[in-house]
DNA sequence: CATGAATGAGGTTTCATTCAT
DNA sequence: AATGAATGAAACCTCATTCAT
């Protein structure tokens, strides 16, 4: 996966200027910090949200007790960084396809994704259930969700200009919908892998791309 | 919900200082699982599922620790008996709605429950979550969800052949996109309460019905 | 095996003298305790003295928790209860052999004894080894134990004055050697079966009475 | 044996009122060990195993519930602990004793040795009753008590061969014999320490000895 | 007589966190 | 910069015991 930076906001100060690398090793600590995040992420899939400790992470990475901690404040710190990392790609998933303008060639983009790196979805949802026990991770969470259902609302807009949108319903209110199908899939794809086999999961898309799109001249 | 003294045939008299109530008391069996039932939901619903201990929903109740492993085998025990105790809640609202089938009652009637009794979904919500680490759970799971997309497609194939319903996607895709719909609605409903208030929820629920439905004659 | 009536110090009121049935049923008291008795050996040799859990006892003899706390007043009633049960087989073992003053016969009735009820000497064994911390519970012990040994010594006397037991050594120290002898079997007994197959047992036993008996004429 | 300061690096400041010793300490891993090992055993020797808690070995050793696991991941690998390092003291006793090769000298040495740190037979005594329902302890004891038994069979052979040890019962049996007769004994001590008093032990003692002897020319 | 609901202490274990080194 | 020993609270659970019915 990528490697520490995929995340665009931290360490704004200049420690990391000099490419030669002089004195004690510096830029570790970004690495460090990508290979437990890592780890989290292969835990939390793994054992649920309750289930991962902080000691599960270690051992998971081949590191300390202390080293997580040491590089994470909080457990919560560490939470909502694997939460970041999580967004991230997400986003960068959507700018992608945002270009193209064609919805459907993004949710396929999105499953392709999930089916590569299952354990997202997986983790993702873990931390949504817990997002309403941590004030301050449920914010984080509002603010990417509105980011991203505000791009899904654009694509839909200019999808409408080009008449591949039905028109009858305001494009917020088709990204809402395309959201919440979205969740709800992501939801039980963990407990019914089964009922989301590829071929399924390519006519439940089809049929959501009808469901938004405008009828045919022949109608019904 | 009700704070901890919602159980009222405790203590009536002032012995219990030192020496607390203790042999075979009055109350059935059945009540008393009930209300302890309520607690969990109650703690579920504040705590989160990794926040639920047995302590908790015992205090919340006005129980002992020991009486919740009393009735209740186990931590799992308690909330299998919960989940299903909230499934068959959602099932008798759902063949309520069968009757009249009309899918647009069945949601409105859905969204009222969830306002009416918060706590199930939120809870709901949480279970999922953890579904996926319990085996039997996921079981129980799957069987009660398999069986709401049945009533669910039986419905809109009535619907179908009243003409009231779409015909160019077969029913039991329709009913996955409602299921699906909904569970987004719900993962989203406890971290992003504003969104949801009444008036938006009418508005996505009509969007919802008409992407379901036929087109206008008009067509668009 | 035998019913409650192999314990012959209980009960010296005349409760039970009319054997006419009259009224309500009695005679049941006992009978349910030896019940009670019988699960708790049981118990004791499958999951050793502190796996051992009124609980476990009740459901094994499929009785109620509240009855096992009727018919004892005390797990530590219940205990003593067993251990003067299987003391009461052992003795009338010894009593049926003194008659005979063949040690010979008497161990190996008591080897056969260990084959036929190999709960008993597990359960003993378990209660020894918690003796020391229950002391109503090893003053009982002390006193059985000096009685067969008396019995022991009693039964060597008269091989010596028989010539077929060793002179040199005091019947007393004698007696205590081979009750040091079986419980040190006894002791091993359950940890390394394999090493007391019958025909070792045999052997063991030989080699034992070798060790007590009078040096053949020819001497080494 | 010791109080419960045994351990004096304990707390030489008067910092702790509030605020309890944390961070990264200052002793070596074995030491503490072994200090939490002496606390175990005085526990089982005090309360038994069925009474020997985790709890009340921190308590004993003036450490906390989680130090005791944190250097026993168990505890039944406490007990595992605690068996192995009495097994091999028990070990070096036998070893030095083998030079010699003089038996009265290797019990007598083993008596005086169960006199000065009698805790450990008693200990010893409560494990054993355990093993059944430990397997894998039950494996540790039965391979120690082997090695015990052969080297005492050793020690018995070079005794027969020099003519100290009588020739008509082979070494092996008379190994399990000897051994049988230690255990008895030591199951007897702790509940009738009355009868096991120096002389009385030294007279039992001899016994055995005189038990395993040729008999003198005379013969009797 | 006999039951079984309920207690509350105590068991083992896991955990996030701290901090001397 | 990193460690890992140690903490202490809290988790789940089991248990002996009591006593209204």
């Amino acid at each position: 996966m990528q490697d520490a930076h995929s995340e665009p906001t931290r360490d704004t100060n200049g420690k990391t200027k000099s490419t030669a690398r002089r004195g004690r090793p510096v830029g570790d600590h970004k690495a460090k910090q990508a290979v437990l995040l890592k780890a989290a992420i292969a835990v939390i899939a793994k054992e649920g949200y309750a289930g991962a400790s902080l000691r599960k992470v270690a051992k998971q990475a081949g590191y300390t007790t202390g080293a997580v901690t040491y590089y994470f404040a909080n457990k919560e710190a560490m939470i909502t960084a694997v939460a970041e990392n999580l967004f991230d790609e997400f986003h960068a998933l959507l700018e992608a396809g945002r270009e193209h303008a064609d919805l459907k060639a993004i949710l396929e983009q999105w499953l392709e994704w999930t089916r590569t790196e299952d354990d997202a979805w997986l983790v993702l949802f873990q931390l949504l259930a817990h997002a309403r026990h941590e004030p301050a991770f449920a914010n984080i969470l509002q603010q990417r969700y509105a980011g991203f259902r505000q791009i899904f609302t654009s694509i839909l807009e200019s999808g409408q200009s080009q008449g591949r949108i039905r028109r009858d319903i305001p494009a917020d209110l088709l990204a809402d919908q395309i959201s919440a199908i979205s969740d709800g899939w992501m939801m039980m794809f963990p407990l019914e892998p089964e009922r989301f086999e590829p071929h399924r999961v390519q006519t439940l898309l089809d049929a959501a791309i009808t469901m938004i799109s405008p009828y045919p001249a022949s109608g019904d």
